[in-house]
DNA sequence: GTTGTATTCAACCATTCAGTTGAACAAGGA
DNA sequence: TCCTTGTTCAACTGAATGGTTGAATACAAC
């Protein structure tokens, strides 16, 4: 896999019990005893889990004696939305052209709703 | 990795060469072949990329002959905004409300632009 | 029907990944 | 000092991934 910065956010995101994560730490801080231990996998698993997060820049540790808090970081959410973004409004203004010229075609005046204009679509 | 639509939009998305196709898409419908055309990899590892962005729903393929035209799917990408979007605003509201707090702590009025509050940083 | 083009399928290989267990390390409390 | 707690490191295993090449399929053109 690439190490590309949003290429380890899209990875790390891609695993459920990592999403859960953030979103366990959207609600607020926590250890990674804590975070563990809603699963029935080892620590050292969640342990791992984290490390890919933190190396995402997702989620941020400090220290507490031995413990070691985990924060979500609200940053690098805005790197993915903003490439997310680019390509959904490109995407969804093609559509609306392609819309507006099939209603033209056919003389229609409102557009349609459809997804896949497919060959011969518009006969 | 688990097979729900969300773990595989985002992996999908995790791969450079996938994320290029998308962009690619954005501008355009394009054959498997001309989405191959760039990359100095076979056309069947291109093939088996787009299979993964359709399997991910976020593109669809149609028919043209023995070419295989690709759209790119703006609808999939709502799906992760939205995901996104309820994190980033939580870990960004508990943020602020950090900063508020340790901003009347120190009597200090105009909140700071921190990131890592670690213990002992307001002292 | 044969040939050529576009795409996918199948089998294989090397690498990465998510899990395990056991050991190491670091800090607090008896 | 010794023990317990919290976390990470190291080595191993099985599954998934991304690439390859060669064969199969589908359609068009001759």
């Amino acid at each position: 896999m690439a190490d590309d910065q949003l290429s380890r956010v899209f990875a790390a995101l891609a695993d459920p019990t990592r999403r859960d994560i953030v979103a366990r730490l959207a609600v607020g801080d926590a250890t990674v005893g804590e975070l563990a231990d809603p699963y029935d996998v080892s620590v050292q698993a969640v342990s791992r889990h984290i490390k890919v997060l933190t190396d995402a820049d997702l989620v941020s540790q400090s220290k507490d004696a031995q413990r070691r808090p985990c924060h979500l970081e609200a940053e690098v959410f805005d790197l993915m939305t903003k490439w997310i973004e680019r390509y959904r409004q490109q995407a969804q203004e093609r559509y609306d052209r392609l819309d507006a010229v099939l209603a033209e075609m056919r003389g229609d005046e409102r557009p349609t709703n459809h997804r896949h204009p497919e060959q011969g679509a518009a006969s």
